[in-house]
DNA sequence: GCTTGACTTGGAGTGCACTCAAACTTCTAG
DNA sequence: CTAGAAGTTTGAGTGCACTCCAAGTCAAGC
């Protein structure tokens, strides 16, 4: 298990800040990271992939407090992972009903653009026509 | 114009509480409500369709601030739709990246679950062949 | 040795989107 | 007329997910 990368190297790969990627390990969502000698930070290889999921987890809005039951549940060991599916079944129901109703909305907005577009070319026609400025009635 | 609906009606409707009504209108979400003699909000269809689609907006993880600037344009009238129709659009793009980030986020849970399921099979297996639990390696 | 810059810690602070409290007033049913 | 439900206001409080601060440590270069 290479141990090498700083935490600024893996803030720049992971998109995270310094900050929050002490605030993940402080909150238990990172096991503690391997130190160097001075006690600074030495991400493995491992840590980075497990990082790369909790930002998948976060994408899909997971809250800190489940991650946290997660991480704790992935500390436990193999004998664990059908928790750990259960929760992410569970979660992935929430999320695929959360897309569902983003779709929903982004078609709600598309019309309401649409019915902006309608209304300014009857306001540019009525400018056209009439050759004077659109009124503000 | 009819106005007759009390907050709690509206917020049984929506799925606004109360409470969240009042702060939209007293964010500027909301241009202020006609009262009933005794000052009590009485909301009008109109009411209800504007709430209607700032829950679109909500649903699609708009800010209050935007939503504030986006009510304020409307308080204009028509000569603002330009602005307006812009808004949505640059945050329709906004959406549609969020989407496909959840979609894509949502299919690596997937595979995940999978890969948990591969395990549990195999933790299953093991302990059908050995005829005893599964040890905690 | 000294400076610079990257790192460490615990605790405090921030911004968002509500959510509630306190002290009222008003409406409705009996 | 009265009880109780429902409404009003302003300002304060809450929970989340960071984000920052102060004070200190450590390694490398001059």
């Amino acid at each position: 298990m290479e141990s090498h990368l700083s935490i600024n190297e893996v803030a720049a790969r992971t998109g995270l800040s310094a900050h929050t990627l002490r605030y993940y390990e402080r909150a238990g969502l990172i096991a503690p990271v391997a130190r160097a000698p001075g006690g600074q930070r030495r991400y493995a290889t491992s840590d980075l992939e497990w990082i790369g999921f909790l930002l998948r987890l976060r994408e899909t809005r997971m809250s800190i407090g489940h991650m946290q039951v997660f991480a704790r549940l992935r500390g436990e060991g193999t004998g664990s992972t059908p928790e750990r599916r259960q929760m992410l079944e569970s979660h992935l129901v929430e999320v695929e009903a959360s897309i569902e109703a983003m779709q929903r909305a982004a078609r709600a907005l598309q019309a309401k653009i649409e019915h902006y577009r309608t209304i300014e070319a009857s306001l540019q026609t009525a400018t056209q026509t009439t050759g004077r400025k659109a009124p503000c009635p």
